[in-house]
DNA sequence: GCAATCTTGGAACGGTCGTTCCGAGATCCG
DNA sequence: CGGATCTCGGAACGACCGTTCCAAGATTGC
């Protein structure tokens, strides 16, 4: 009986993680999305409701198309410092160069727009992003740790605590035109140290 | 023969300072100013000019009173990795309790929130305070290296980048509420193994 | 084809945005 | 005290904000 919708609500939802992304919820209007999208206000409120759920939607969506499969990546990679390296490798290019270049990373941008009487939703969904960035840093350094590249007794929660501010950091500086060569030293001579940072704590 | 102002204009910016640094500035309209302040809209518009006028006058001022010091006493403070430790302390303290908790760094925010084609004047004061910072760590590693706290071969341009992504990812985490125990943590071992990570550039 | 049901287009809402303007009030010089 | 000069109070501006509403269009089951 009813009509069908006559648009494919992920990729609208793509949209608005742009737009949001790149200029912030506070800064990005309904009437933004609307011409992105190129459809309706109607269409965008009975989808999705109102411009908070919609932002929080699109945080959900970056999380799930944009950090966890890198998380993943970084779990599921066994090689240990190595797969760390590639990981601040990719995040660092991903951050300067190419379609996303200096937009930083949204999850990073809503730590900084966050207020405190804004949904707890979004708070909930920034330290659930920390979690899993803390959780697949911490699944590395046990890889390292069993293959030798750290000392056995290691104290990994706080190498993991230091790589994730140290990519906080990274996705923070490149929103503003930091360096990449320069990242990319930096990262490269704290994962060379970070056996002894791990042994030190 | 002319009147003179009825307010002390850097009693108002301190309090547009405040506003903009818990809000920012997107998320903070002149209303709020007015009321915050007490003043007309008229004095306010004369004495600073437009919003976005106020915005970098407010950011200019954060960075004096509050970055600059800071970044003084560990630029002057001789000890090496103890003034390292304890600006690091003092960060941490300020970000986490007192007036200012969970507010995070103004600048830091202004990083997440600055945008492609937004005054490039801003762009220029976040590059100017980042290396303001990285000139402060840079002093009192020196100091620890001539201290025999690092080995004498460091390469300490490496390491206070380091420090200083991390003092952003302090910041940043720090608003979403991060444990100030688990920060101080993570900051602690990081120094302490801070020799390594020099030697290692 | 008819009726039911959802989507879509677009106007319209009250509110707030940043900004401007002008009359009224206050102040200092001569 | 007179007059010049700036400040202050507050209304007003057009534009845009997020949101709502309703009629028109499209689609499906019968």
């Amino acid at each position: 009986m009813p009509d069908i919708k006559h648009f494919d609500p992920q990729a609208a939802l793509d949209t608005a993680v742009r737009l949001f992304w790149r200029q912030g919820a506070a800064s990005t209007g309904i009437q933004d999305v609307v011409t992105a999208t190129g459809l309706n206000r109607s269409s965008l409120y009975a989808t999705f409701g109102g411009k908070q759920d919609l932002y929080l939607a699109a945080l959900r969506r970056y999380v799930r198309t944009h950090s966890e499969p890198a998380f993943e990546r970084l779990t599921q990679d066994g090689r240990g410092l190595p797969a760390v390296a590639d990981f601040f490798a990719g995040l660092i290019e991903v951050r300067c160069s190419g379609e996303y270049a200096r937009w930083g990373c949204m999850i990073t941008n809503a730590h900084a727009a966050r207020t405190e009487n804004d949904d707890p939703e979004v708070l909930r969904l920034l330290d659930g992003h920390h979690q899993h960035l803390l959780g697949a840093l911490h699944a590395a350094l046990l890889s390292a740790q069993s293959r030798g590249q750290l000392p056995r007794d290691a104290e990994l929660q706080c190498a993991a605590e230091l790589l994730a501010l140290l990519a906080y950091g990274v996705n923070l500086r490149s929103r503003s035109g930091a360096d990449p060569e320069a990242l990319y030293r930096t990262v490269t001579a704290t994962l060379a140290s970070l056996g002894a940072i791990a042994a030190a704590s």
